[in-house]
RNA sequence: GGCGCCAUAGCCAAGUGGUAAGGCAGAGGCCUGCAAAGCCUUUACCCCCGGUUCAAAUCCGGGUGGCGCCUCCA
């Protein structure tokens, strides 16, 4: 089985034939660094993560891209209205973004290039497009010529000519047609300018893409990511750019994630309904906010709201418990029951298998989840009988799966000094002796009150279990 | 106006020609000191109307409702 990708070149899935075989090179557009993450910008952020440790998994090696555009009127804005240099402003916000997304278990990349520190690649990228005639100059500025480029408009399915009829028209634009979008902006007084043949200025916001894309990854590359509302202008206008300094193909794949909705709208800055990524991780765990992104096909749109990531958070909980079971029986060393053994194995490689197949249908994580949770039926249903190789293969299949989701065990806590399983020893130890005398009260007291602390104590055959749930 | 997407149970969500996965919530039962977890049982006229087909949630046509892009936006 091959991996299938919907691209959106042609609004079809399509069997993934990596340039080279065994690698996969990719690039996906990263945030404008002038404000925090919200929750629709981390989903394709967790998306295309998934599909770099899916592919992973799948035995290929990545080459990973993501940019940060740390050049840009609203990172000048915020300058402006903070009074702090528009280069401290972007590093601020890149170390959020670090933060909020390092706990989505998210991996970084393998290079984060940033528009400031390719200022040379920018220029060359753009003086090649006026030299191949794509591009003019005009009182300073420099707009790629869209007319000159026969393909533009077929990433997103767009008309030239109907897309003119629909423009809004400036009054008195220097550009030779409406959509002639900026390469090289001239410099404002009081704003960052680099010096170029055509004068102080900074570029353009598409121009850094395709720029910082060919350096790592060539002129033409696997697959190129980010949310829906970049097809129009932003990755038809990098396809322009790149095809028409290259003359060869940009992109082969290309990948576009749903948005997050709130009341069914798009979540966005500019409607103002958006949430911070770091407000809901005060309220969820970075697991359960991932699970919940997870949870639905990447292309399909997911409603926001806290009621769906409570389900999430119950939902990972169930996965979560069979893993728990799996461990006790580990524990124990296994068991002699040849049917719960056999069932074992056999639901082991049926999962393994689901969860391929699942993936390779264009990374249809919510198939995967559902292969996971028929999985865990089955671990529930046979853990205490199987033996102790059957039961390893299944830990490995659980770590197997974590490995390409990245939520379903528990990030280590840190800096845990083991003071709260001592304490919990205690309690538990205590608990017992009010149990084994009956004292019924004793005994629930405290675990109603570990309860209100968000943790929770199970009494199984082997003694008690605990565990810690948000609350 | 142009282009595109979506509509499946109380909620969420898979399924793109062969007779409806899974999760959450609910109901009954087993287990438990009581719980919890787990296990067993249980909950769908697939938005509407036509058409193609032996067979349609799935394909085609037409509606209705919702959303997105066309302007910065993941």
């Amino acid at each position: 089985m091959a991996i299938r990708i919907y691209n959106t070149l042609n609004n079809r899935k399509e069997e993934f034939v990596p340039l080279k075989p065994g690698k996969v090179s990719m690039y996906v557009c990263g945030p404008t660094t002038y404000n925090y993450i919200h929750l629709g910008n981390a989903r394709p952020i967790v998306v295309f993560d998934t599909v770099r440790r899916y592919f992973q998994y799948r035995g290929f090696q990545v080459t990973y891209v993501q940019n940060f555009t740390d050049v840009d009127d609203k990172i000048i804005n915020r300058s402006k209205e903070e009074n702090i240099p528009a280069a401290a402003v972007a590093e601020k916000y890149i170390a959020a973004y670090f933060e909020d997304t390092a706990a989505l278990n998210v991996w970084k990349a393998d290079i984060h290039p940033k528009v400031t520190e390719h200022m040379t690649d920018i220029i060359a990228f753009v003086q090649k497009l006026m030299d191949k005639g794509h591009a003019y100059l005009a009182e300073g500025d420099v707009y790629y010529d869209v007319r000159s480029f026969a393909g533009y408009g077929k990433l997103s399915g767009r008309d030239l000519d109907e897309l003119k009829a629909g423009a809004r028209v400036d009054v008195g634009d220097i550009k030779r047609d409406p959509l002639d979008f900026a390469l090289w902006k001239a410099a404002k007084p009081g704003e960052p300018a680099w010096d170029s043949p055509w004068g102080k200025g900074r570029p353009g916001w598409h121009i850094e893409c395709s720029a910082m894309s060919c350096k790592y990854l060539g002129e033409t590359f696997d697959i190129h990511g980010g949310g829906a509302d970049l097809i129009f202008p932003h990755h038809e206008n990098e396809v322009a750019q790149s095809e028409g300094a290259s003359g060869k193909p940009f992109v082969n794949y290309w990948m576009h994630n749903g948005f997050i909705t709130v009341n069914q709208e798009k979540m966005s800055k500019s409607l103002g309904n958006f949430f911070l990524l770091r407000d809901i991780l005060a309220k969820f765990p970075g697991d359960v906010v991932r699970f919940y992104l997870l949870n639905t096909q990447y292309r399909s749109p997911i409603d926001f709201d806290d009621a769906k990531l409570a389900v999430a958070s119950k939902s990972l909980e169930r996965i979560r418990n069979s893993m728990a079971l799996l461990q006790e029986a580990l524990g124990r060393g296994g068991g002699s029951d040849e049917g719960a053994n056999q069932a074992l194995q056999t639901a082991t490689a049926k999962a393994k298998e689901e969860f391929v197949n699942a993936m390779d249908d264009d990374f249809n994580t919510a198939l995967a989840i559902a292969a996971i949770f028929d999985f865990c039926h089955e671990v529930n249903s046979n853990v205490s009988g199987a033996s102790l190789e059957a039961l390893k293969a299944a830990a490995e299949a659980f770590n197997g799966f974590d490995s390409v989701l990245g939520m379903l065990i528990p990030r280590q806590k840190e800096q845990d000094d083991g003071l709260a399983e001592g304490l919990m020893n205690i309690l538990i130890s205590v608990r017992q002796s009010a149990r084994a005398a009956k004292d019924w009260a004793t005994a629930d007291a405290i675990r109603d009150q570990l309860k209100a602390l968000g943790i929770i104590l199970e009494d199984i055959p082997q003694g008690v279990r605990w565990k810690r749930v948000a609350k």
